[in-house]
DNA sequence: ACCGCACCCTGAGCGC
DNA sequence: TGCGCTCAGGGTGCGG
């Protein structure tokens, strides 16, 4: 589900239900490799810690805190970061039990598929973390120790220039396809926004990376951009379950030109949009404007 | 150093 | 209805 956008978009949302409030407690699953950071260290490291700042890099959420550990997010394939309270969360078809009316609260807030929770000193709203598939990630940084997750990503997305991805992609005999996927190459590209961005710039997923030139690095790049730019201002791509943390679902979905319109027809050219395996992806692209 | 692949997990959608 | 199969927006670790 979630890119760089739908993480920002997160980000911009859950921000005010974090900033600058003391953590109290703190709820979770049970133990699993959703945990990096085992479950009862953070119900004991995390109380009375307060949020300095949310920040994001690439597709990881980072939340610094008042002594200076980080606690790391990443959302995975299926994960939603919610704030309870305000409507009512809509989880799949479900609403979080206990979401609308607190006081109900058993000693776990949020369904079978909630692996964290933060109350906070101040009351109303906490955080909730939930994860169908369990391949987000939850791990708490001591002060000053640095995470290899985080120190193996590229420049973000966002910021990067077409220099920064063409020198990426010297000597890489992969597909530019599998180049953008890398979060070593860019931070935060996943495989909506990698198909768009190449429609939007016309260039073949199946590209040697070894064979672009700064002059389409530059324009690849630049097409990232104005995509994810455009989803973050639309709330994100909801294509099949994303919903931000206030429960409401993103519309860039509308606008995507490529990614899940396989059998459709180009905007531009009419030509039936394509699907393909690339780097073990399913890929979508018009075989007449890309190439 | 780089590359492709198996794998982690659950649910939805499909054909039979 | 139900079964078994395939696929899904991500990342890691392994062997070649």
């Amino acid at each position: 589900m979630p890119e760089l956008p739908e993480v920002e978009v997160t980000r911009r949302l859950l921000e005010p239900g974090m900033l600058g409030r003391t953590i109290e407690s703190v709820e979770t699953s049970a133990d699993s490799y959703f945990f990096v950071t085992p479950p009862e260290r953070l119900r004991l490291r995390l109380p009375g810690l307060a949020v300095r700042d949310l920040t994001r890099q690439g597709k990881y959420l980072i939340a610094g805190l008042a002594d200076g550990s980080r606690l790391v997010l990443h959302l995975g394939m299926s994960g939603q970061l919610f704030l309870t309270g305000t409507v009512g969360i809509p989880l799949m078809k479900r609403t979080v039990p206990g979401a609308i009316v607190p006081s109900q609260q058993p000693s776990f807030i949020g369904d079978s598929h909630t692996h964290l929770c933060l109350s906070f000193a101040d009351g109303e709203p906490r955080v909730l973390f939930r994860d169908v598939r369990k391949f987000g990630k939850v791990q708490l940084l001591d002060p000053g120790i640095s995470s290899s997750r985080l120190e193996r990503l590229g420049v973000d997305a966002l910021i990067a220039s077409g220099e920064d991805l063409f020198r990426a992609s010297r000597r890489r005999r992969v597909s530019v396809k599998a180049l953008l996927l890398d979060q070593s190459a860019l931070a935060g590209v996943g495989n909506i926004y990698a198909d768009e961005a190449l429609f939007l710039s016309r260039v073949t997923p199946t590209l040697r990376a070894l064979r672009l030139t700064r002059d389409k690095c530059q324009r690849i790049v630049e097409a990232v951009q104005a995509v994810m730019q455009r989803s973050i201002a639309s709330g994100g791509a909801s294509i099949s379950d994303f919903y931000a943390p206030d429960g409401q679902q993103g519309s860039y979905q509308r606008e995507r030109r490529v990614y899940a319109r396989e059998g459709q027809p180009c905007w531009d050219c009419g030509t039936t949009i394509k699907k393909r395996m690339v780097a073990q992806r399913g890929t979508h692209y018009c075989p007449k404007c890309q190439r």
